[in-house]
DNA sequence: ATACTTGTTGCATATAGAGCAACACGAGCG
DNA sequence: CGCTCGTGTTGCTCTATATGCAACAAGTAT
């Protein structure tokens, strides 16, 4: 008998509910039934049902006025205990603070999800902020500092997937050419940080260095992001030196012994 | 024909799924699928199939070594959508730090949800924190002060649905005499915010303020909390000033006219 | 006023999903 | 070390569910 298809294994009703969650993005936090009808293929009915189902555990919420669906407070709340369980979130938490005091620079702990950096914790600057970087966001790993590092560290066939699935210019100085990104990776393993100037958005810049667990295993990136004004090229050694400093002190709380 | 039951117009196997995800607590960040099975009264099949499904998606995460299942970082992105399509969640922001920049604590934003309080918003101060609160999380909302001052400005069927939940006892001071707590409500409305002395948790207090939107409703709070030490009987005039006229200028700016 | 779009819901049908049983594997115990 | 028990997976069967169609209601646009 033939090899069984992967998704044949899977409850397409419940594919549906998920597929439909995962839908709404920060472009479009308020969808219409047939506009995920239309996106997603699925008749209106299926949606519409599937949408009550959601609304009735508080997945998402309908505006009564709009007809429109939002993504609902249950995601709030299960989202606070995702974390709660994770040893480089609450380990690294004190540190990071410290660490935004004494440069005065939001910093971030990241992991790398299904090809994507995402961010586990956040701990802002004083300065007003823009939000361009938020807890559970995603954002592409070739192009951000602790993407970068986080690829230096990883295994081959982690790093081929990521460039198979291509290298997507954001601005002027975003690297493109795998051939660049394979020899800066081999670079930033070699210094043991990794920095990206306006690679992703204009005028913002960042620096990164790897946390290591108990077995010696890169499992999340520590980074530092600001504007270019205050995080210029020539003040970079000081600030990785730090971060490498903060890093290495996350990773000795999980147990890391190098 | 009999009025149809409710809840013969949700998806089963979409309804369990959810159920499944919501098993998931901050006592009990990881499950068994025989735990899950047993508790939700579902067949260990129709569990392991539904958590590969999830798991397919990122919902959940399985521990290739103990088997074990937790919540996934597709919440932790779908979090994040979440709030930015939240006004109160962007206005209040700058409003919050100003406060905990010049009171020194915590502050949040908060609303009711389903009989519950939950965070929408933090602010922490610079003192050690010892993540009594954070985003996502939900509390009682008799014996907080967020709570209690949304329920002194709520309809009166939520303050009866509340009263009619049981109000649990988490302290000596916890208020559970439901003719207590209507007066405590009443006071509240008269004072323009309310308190909490170790209502919920051993030495700790709040103090929190209602946030109104353009027409007048109140939908949100706006507090503060900190350790009885920091937050005393004789300071809180002088605390609730300040955090009223904060919940004043996150209302204005939401079009609030009052 | 009419036409169109959207969302809901009754109904029919096909199949998906639930549950059973068997199996594999690992842990615990004697 | 062998046996027992618990856990999780998966093949299979059967029935109840979920999907899609069509009709309808409501709102919007022309």
């Amino acid at each position: 008998m033939e090899l069984k298809n992967q998704e044949d294994q899977y409850l397409s009703s419940v594919k549906n509910a998920l597929r439909i969650l995962k839908s709404f993005t920060m472009d479009e936090p308020e969808k219409k039934v047939s506009d995920i009808s239309t996106s997603l293929g699925l008749n209106k009915s299926t949606v519409s049902r599937t949408m009550a189902t959601l609304a009735s555990e508080g997945f998402v919420h309908k505006d009564p006025e709009t007809k429109k669906y939002s993504l609902g407070l249950s995601l709030l709340s299960l989202s606070s205990i995702v974390n709660s369980n994770t040893d480089v979130y609450r380990e690294s938490y004190p540190v990071l603070n410290r660490l935004v005091e004494n440069l005065g620079e939001t910093a971030h702990i990241s992991v790398i999800d299904k090809l994507e950096v995402i961010y586990l914790q956040k701990v802002e600057c004083n300065h007003p902020v823009r939000f361009l970087t938020h807890v559970g966001r995603r954002n592409p790993p070739h192009c951000t500092s602790s993407g970068k590092v986080l690829l230096a560290y990883a295994d081959e066939e982690l790093v081929n997937a990521v460039l198979e699935q291509g290298l997507e210019k954001y601005t002027k100085n975003t690297i493109t050419d795998p051939i660049k990104l394979l020899a800066n990776l081999k670079e930033i393993k070699k210094n043991g940080y990794s920095t990206s100037f306006e690679e992703l958005n204009e005028g913002v810049n960042s620096i990164a260095a790897p946390v290591y667990d108990y077995r010696g295993k890169v499992i999340a990136a520590l980074s530092v992001v600001g504007p270019k004004q205050r995080i210029q090229s020539h003040k970079v050694q000081g600030f990785a030196k730090k971060i490498i400093a903060a890093a290495k002190e996350v990773s000795d709380r999980m147990g890391y012994r190098g």
